[in-house]
Order: C-alpha cells, then structure tokens, then sequence
DNA sequence: AAACGCTACATGCGCACGCATCTAATGTGC
DNA sequence: GCACATTAGATGCGTGCGCATGTAGCGTTT
C-alpha cells in the first residue's frame, strides 16, 4: 500500500533496520574478535587495525592522522595506541626532520610477523561470524 | 583466473571487505549518534539503543539479561546503564515478588516521551549516514 | 626577530564498557 | 531443615576511548 506519495518514507522504515543489523553484526564480530585476536595474538581488535592498515597501504612511514582516519579512531586514541604498540616492538616512532612537529610511524619487523600470524585468525572470525545469517 | 578450486577463498577476501565497509559505517553512525541524540536530547547511543529496545518490543516488564541480549552489552553495562536511566526518570526498577533475585525494568511516560523525541533525530542520522554510499 | 596564529602530537580527565567477583535468593540432594 | 551448586543482578577494577587542553614547532605578518 501507499505506493502513491513519498517513497523515501520506505527507505526511512528499512534504514533503522539496516542499522540494527549492522549493529548485531559489530557487536557479535567485534567481540568475537576481541577474544580471538586477544587470546591467541595478544591484540586487540584495534590494534590489528592499526597493524592491517599500515600492512595494507604498504606506505614505509604513516603520520598519526592517517592512521587515525584509516582506523575510525581519534587522534588521542591513536597516540596511546601507538605508544603501545611500540612498547611492544611492533611499530617504531621516529621523528622526521623537515617538520619536526610530526612523528613517523613504521612497523617493524615483528609487527609485520605478529600481523601475518594474526590475520588468519582474523579473516577465520570474520567469516564464521559473517556468514551465520541471510 | 583461479575460477578452478575452492571458490570459498573468493569468500575470505570479502568478507573483510564487508568488514571494513560495516567498520566504517558503525564508526560514522555511532560517533554522528553520539554527537546528535547528546545535544538534543542528552541520551547516548546505548542509552537511546535501550530505550528504542524496550518500546519496541512492547512489553510492560524487562529483565536486565533480556535487555543485554536486545542491545548487545554485557549484564553489568545494563545493570548501570538502567541505573543512569532511571536516576534520569526513563525507566523505574521494581522488585519481582516471585523471585527476590529478579528485577523488573520498565520505562515510564517521561522515557516514552524522551524516545518519542529523539526517534526522528535518530531516524534522520542514519537516513544521512547510511545513504552517503554505494 | 618578535608576536601571533596554526598545526601535530601528547596528556589530563571523565566515562562507558567488559571481566571477575560479590551478594542475595532460588532450587536440589540428603 | 541444612549444605551445596546455580542464578540474577550489583559492584570493584582495569582499560580504551573521546574531548579538551597542553606543549612544541612551523608560518606569517609586521
């Protein structure tokens, strides 16, 4: 019924159940993850964001922003994030020289390797969660 | 190529696609959420996310556990989140004679209202973030 | 070059969350 | 009725987050 007259009033009924969807599906995938990627890699879902970021732009160094953008998160939440992970050696801060402001983020080596061990399990959670549905 | 084999492994590679397009769009809709139903109605996501849950669902009682299913949090996140809500006047607590243990939550007509009020506000955010896509 | 604003990142602070635990009440076996 | 496991919800505790602010370096204007 009511074909006549607006029809973005139909789309506004299914957005908020396009959203609980997505809602359901974060929360299941994020904890999953969460338990996953804690348990066996000692990383957090963030963490590996940062980490398959950087892996995936495969960029040598990332300012802080960039990063922030790349993983849906603040720029104060990046800077501890990434003082983390660099007290666990898998990225590496280092000033740059022309604006000596910014900071340059690289991974490491065992960035890199923790990354490849944990992507698996990564795309392993994602697809059992992912696919437990319509 | 590679059409031979296990086309499951087509699968794995959307599948953190589709994890990343569901990332992206949580972080937009949540943090535009937080943002909107914070200013114009001092409620959080989660706040709100319960609300809707309970009138939703229609009933007159919830059980906290009930309500932690509907809105993807743990018990202890209800337990304080229905605490802020009912020293808000949303929601009132009442004890369950049958089982002392159990406590019945139900939102009263300010928190009706209160959801009344933010539900287009609520609506109108996500009809502007899920729709900036493919 | 001194003063001003702007930018990049770090940090103080408060908050919501989950996990583990506590408390109180309900069963269950004897 | 008395121990014991179980369940519902509250709470201690630690953590990660965003917002606001601090700090340091850059750029511009004069």
């Amino acid at each position: 019924m009511c074909t006549h007259g607006k029809i973005a009033s139909v789309d506004e009924q299914n957005v908020v159940g396009t959203w609980r969807d997505l809602l359901a599906k974060h929360a299941a995938a994020w904890c999953a993850l969460e338990r996953e990627l804690g348990d066996q890699h000692g990383l957090g879902p963030s963490d590996f964001e940062v980490l398959d970021f950087m892996v995936d732009q495969g960029q040598e160094r990332y300012r802080v922003q960039e990063i922030a953008d790349g993983a849906h998160l603040s720029q104060s939440a990046v800077s501890r994030l990434i003082a983390r992970l660099e007290r666990g050696g898998l990225v590496a801060r280092s000033m740059c020289d022309n604006d000596r402001r910014g900071v340059f983020v690289c991974i490491t080596d065992e960035g890199r390797d923790r990354h490849a061990a944990a992507s698996p399990t990564h795309r392993a959670v994602l697809m059992s969660v992912l696919h437990g549905d319509a």
